[in-house]
DNA sequence: CAGAGTCAATGAACCGGTTCCAAATCCGCT
DNA sequence: AGCGGATTTGGAACCGGTTCATTGACTCTG
């Protein structure tokens, strides 16, 4: 917290007696420069402990080597695996991540977006809260930055990454079934985002390959947060016809399913079987362990990074890209050892 | 990605036929200017689609509105829930978060803080890797802008937050102690760090209150992730006289720990007794549920955010000041049924 | 040795805001 | 009407870099 007046460009130019280009000109490994005159300017900086303001350097031409990310909550583990990868990545290339929260609301995804244009982020990675709604679309594809969505897959211009939760839902459904169910309650989020969309997509494509109809009272697709899927199990649970299975498809809300179950007096495995629709170590080390959806989230993250990286790179509209990361299912637990039970 | 140059503050200025001072004055609020100024140039700002840089507007003096944190990982869930907690403070006060994590290297803690000085962010939140290094004293302490230190207490002159570790692992070690234990082992991180440093005090403390002897083997202070958790569990598990019970201290290490005791065919509560340094969905709801220490995270997240936004408002040196939040111990599982067991 | 070509160095102009002094305008009062 | 003080407006200077046309020095060639 030294109160000295920072040391300019133009000092440094002063101290090595050059110009102040030259010195740029060193700052920037611009190769028109003599060794000797690189060394003084070196020296002068060392003395007078010169630091580039790069706020300053921004203003004309040069780029802010900033990007952005707003995702919905990225306390949620898998949402900050990614952040994480894709912030190292970042990092590495000389970027440096504004990161935020936006809690899946509309306008705090359009003012954060404003924000990121305003401050002259060179990129932004983002989640949104409603795939269909008009503005927010008009507003991702007029930026004025190139834009990586994250698990999001409507407009068709830009750049997304994702996994296949259909594919993932498929797989978790055909399971329970090959299990002996028929009943099976689903605990997702807003199917205005693609995750829940499209899992619930999948849940239904597998009912009707075998010929099972879906009750729509079994599909529970409000959950955002574990108290909500708490209440929501809590809900199935206590249907007169209850489920004899729960695919608990958003992200991250096992534990508001597993606080459920338990305050009905219920144990996974014994009385009802579960599939996770995100892998955790609750899961995993859960007893029983807990079948789950599982993707390479790093994988995810960094992917995201690297596209974003490649469009600020080069600007050219080019054909949007879309990577599509598998979903495998863990199975774990013992088998299941005969028909549902009540 | 529009290709049109954006509109100026001085485009704005012709467009309503007013001097460009005046449009700025608009723009910040300034009480001088008649109504009638200030509608004509919110009519071009809205015609034009003017929108403010704020690199340029950080240019002359007034700051830059971001803050930074740098954290050893974000993606652990209790740093990923101070850090969402200060996020949101930041971001009602209007400021942006710049985040990166350090991998608790030096060397990235220290290009860190000099990219942040760059680019002129108005404060820092951070973890260090080793509060001991002097190098990196210097540098916090030396910092252009105000710092607040997560969970680190040396450097006297720093405002700083943290938790009351040392309390907490005493309640650990005196709960497992009231148990019947005498041999407890410790899974902890590097003692260069304050967290895993005032544990190893606290369990050093109840023991010499309690007249036990320390065995040193018992300390494993090496844990940064959950692969060193589980080899360190493992470790442990070997020797000849084992552990009747665990601490795991270190920050979210706890699965590590018990893929090892799965691993061996150890049941925590039948075989050996656990209890975990920091809470999570796997303690709570694990099989039996394992006892934790807890605080409240956003809590810390949101005092951190404060204090440094209180700083940046009012830069006076003032006196450092030190939030250290309770730690409480969540007792849970059946109760320990008898003797130690091997 | 003149002329062309190469390369390093110079420093004014520029980026888009904010600041602030000076000028213009307005208003109330005698 | 004339004056003083307050308020609003104008616009040049400034922030600290980057860019680039220009200059100057030096080398190469015929």
């Amino acid at each position: 917290m030294t109160g000295i007046k920072k040391a300019t460009i133009r000092d440094v130019a002063a101290r090595a007696g050059l110009a102040l280009g030259t010195v740029s000109r060193v700052l920037n490994d611009h190769p028109s420069v003599t060794p000797q005159a690189r060394k003084s300017v070196q020296e002068a900086i060392e003395a007078l402990g010169y630091q580039r303001d790069a706020v300053a350097g921004s203003m004309r031409n040069a780029r802010t080597k900033m990007v952005a990310c707003a995702i919905r909550d990225f306390d949620i583990p898998a949402f900050a695996s990614y952040v994480k990868a894709a912030e190292g990545v970042f990092r590495r290339a000389g970027y440096t991540l504004l990161l935020a929260s936006t809690s899946n609301e509309k306008d705090v995804e359009l003012a954060l977006l404003r924000g990121f244009a305003q401050r002259r982020v060179e990129g932004v990675m983002m989640t949104m809260s409603d795939e269909a709604d008009a503005e927010l679309a008009e507003t991702i594809a007029g930026a004025p930055m190139p834009i990586v969505l994250i698990d999001r897959e409507l407009l068709p211009d830009v750049d997304r990454v994702m996994a296949d939760h259909q594919s993932g839902a498929e797989q978790a459904v055909q399971h329970l079934m090959s299990l002996g169910h028929r009943r099976i309650g689903m605990i997702v989020g807003d199917p205005a985002a693609y995750p829940s969309r499209s899992r619930i997509a999948g849940y239904r494509r597998v009912h009707a390959q075998r010929g099972v109809a879906v009750d729509e009272a079994l599909i529970r697709d409000h959950a955002l947060s574990n108290e909500i899927a708490f209440r929501e199990t809590c809900a199935l649970l206590s249907t007169a016809d209850r489920p004899t299975a729960l695919f608990v498809a958003a992200m991250d809300m096992l534990a508001g399913t597993l606080r459920a179950l338990r305050s009905n007096g219920l144990q996974p495995g014994r009385d009802i079987d579960l599939v996770a629709g995100s892998d955790s170590d609750l899961a995993e080390l859960g007893t029983p362990p807990i079948s789950a959806l599982s993707w390479d989230r790093a994988e995810m993250g960094r992917h995201a990074a690297e596209m974003l990286l490649d469009r600020i790179r080069d600007p050219q509209p080019r054909a949007p890209r879309c990577v599509r990361l598998p979903v495998s299912l863990v199975v774990r637990g013992r088998p299941y050892d005969g028909l549902p039970r009540r």
